[in-house]
DNA sequence: TATTTCAAATAGGAAATAACTATCGAAAAT
DNA sequence: ATTTTCGATAGTTATTTCCTATTTGAAATA
């Protein structure tokens, strides 16, 4: 049984005729008879009683009738149900991000976004950059906002928003700084763990900087942004972290920049694997994001 | 797109595998992907995106994977549709009746019958044996019970139950009829009109009797059984009618019958379009009519 | 890193199916 | 009686489906 044969059967009973049929659907005539007779063969009764001029629907025929055109329509209809939902921008995105991006960044992205398609929601798992590029290969996320393009060969990358690390402390402790000249080395300074893209934008800084970060005054290492910020509050030391992080802080007063001679950018990437079809709402969150960066 | 690519999607789509959904549906693993592949054409989607060894199906897969399972499934209970609703004796019955089956014969039958098939309901049309036949060539019955065979080219003939005429008349009339040996030709006689089959049955009977019609005392012709009914009970005069028509009469006493030396037999006949397929409910019935009769 | 293994894609060809044209035959209309 | 209409049949051709054999590419393993 095919749904061919029953697309023909039901042009054969609206028109009660095998002839009307086949001008209907551009078949020729002893075609729509092959069909029909096959289709009774299959349903193993008889369709249409052939009364020389006229055909006559057997009661199984106007049994399936109604069967047969909702199969013929629902059939049809599976191709809207991709259009409509491929335009239609619905649904969960679960997406993966390294610190900052996914902290500072997106929070405010993903509000935009979903003023523009209410319909959609956020699930925003916060990793390193390595693990998130490991879910990534690992298909678990769709899309990913990393610090550093670790694996270009099987994951695609676009520029995103740039982010900006800057030298910081409490404000007492940058007052002294600044009027007596203190030597880099006797700074106290606390690092973000390693692996982490902060700490590796920093490095990258320092070492073109030509400043060797073993004989900084390292007094800890703290394994978050915040915890580093919370640190640098109550004058543990100073640091080098995103300006998105500490842009309230600095706005009220509670933590104190320090101008380099250089600023140290640090890009960010939107990755996706390049055999993975991105579902509507990543394509449109990946293009919004994407738009946004230009 | 077709129903046979949408059965291998959702092998495909619950195996997770192309090669697996080739074992399941015994199909070989090459002739699996082009369908996918053709399916994923017609689409103008990808449904499963290829990951090396692995496939996950996308988005679009989970959305039309449950539409595809239902239409593979509703296709296959058109099936069972036919095979039950044949079993199943239920509807009406739409059937036309010559006078003296439709009267006095059917309504008992298909009493009998809906004892039997209580879903069942009955619709008798009362007509001419030559307006039912005509109707039965213009297929607005299925079933006729006639009261003799005119389109034995077309429609088939079944012996059904045979009915018996009588020479009947007013008690008063007949008994005087008895004592006064009265010549046959001055016998006042009611008759049917032409083209009954009461009629008809009747001048054969004269005609074997040797008995000219043209020279009988004919004081009325009638347009129904029961008219002349009516019309002997007021001493109108006598007539040739069925034994089942007056049965009651007879026994009550209120019509008597005057015994003749030869029976007048009618038979009648289930008449059916030799090219029609009988709906169940009719099969039944037309059988269980048939049955009746031996 | 090289090798093996696994799963899907591709190529090429055979079989099955669907389509066509031409024609027949039966019933209905003229 | 003749023509017309409509479905069935016969005989071919085109298309589609499916196969086997092989290749490709990614992941697992040595």
């Amino acid at each position: 049984m095919d749904i061919h044969q029953l697309r023909i059967f039901a042009s054969v009973y609206r028109n009660r005729s095998f002839s009307k049929a086949s001008e209907q659907l551009y078949i020729s005539q002893p075609t729509i008879s092959e069909h029909i007779k096959n289709l009774e063969k299959s349903l193993g009764c008889t369709l249409f009683d052939r009364l020389g001029r006229k055909i006559e629907p057997t009661s199984e025929a106007d049994l399936i009738f109604p069967k047969a055109l909702q199969l013929v329509e629902d059939l049809e209809r599976i191709n809207d149900l991709v259009l409509k939902s491929s335009q239609r921008v619905k649904g969960k995105l679960f997406i993966g991000a390294s610190t900052i991006p996914g902290n500072y960044m997106l929070p405010v992205l993903a509000a935009k976004f979903r003023n523009k398609y209410p319909e959609v929601s956020f699930e925003i798992v916060i990793a390193d950059t390595k693990i998130i590029t490991d879910m990534l290969l690992n298909h678990e996320f769709f899309l990913g906002i990393v610090g550093a393009s670790m694996e270009p060969r099987i994951l695609n990358y676009e520029p995103f928003l740039d982010d900006e690390l800057v030298f910081a402390g409490a404000p007492e402790f940058m007052e002294n700084l600044t009027k007596s000249s203190v030597q880099i080395y006797q700074i106290p300074f606390l690092l973000r763990e390693e692996g982490s893209g902060t700490r590796k934008t920093m490095e990258d800084f320092l070492h073109k900087m030509q400043i060797d970060l073993k004989k900084m005054n390292v007094v800890a290492i703290l394994g978050s942004t915040d915890a580093i910020k919370q640190a640098i509050k109550v004058g543990l030391g100073t640091s080098i972290l995103s300006r998105r992080a500490i842009a309230e802080e600095l706005e009220n007063g509670s933590l104190m920049e320090m101008k380099l001679s250089e600023t140290m950018k640090r890009s960010f990437y939107l990755a996706t694997h390049k055999k993975r079809t991105l579902p509507a709402q990543y394509k449109a969150f990946h293009d919004f994001l994407v738009a946004g960066s230009i």
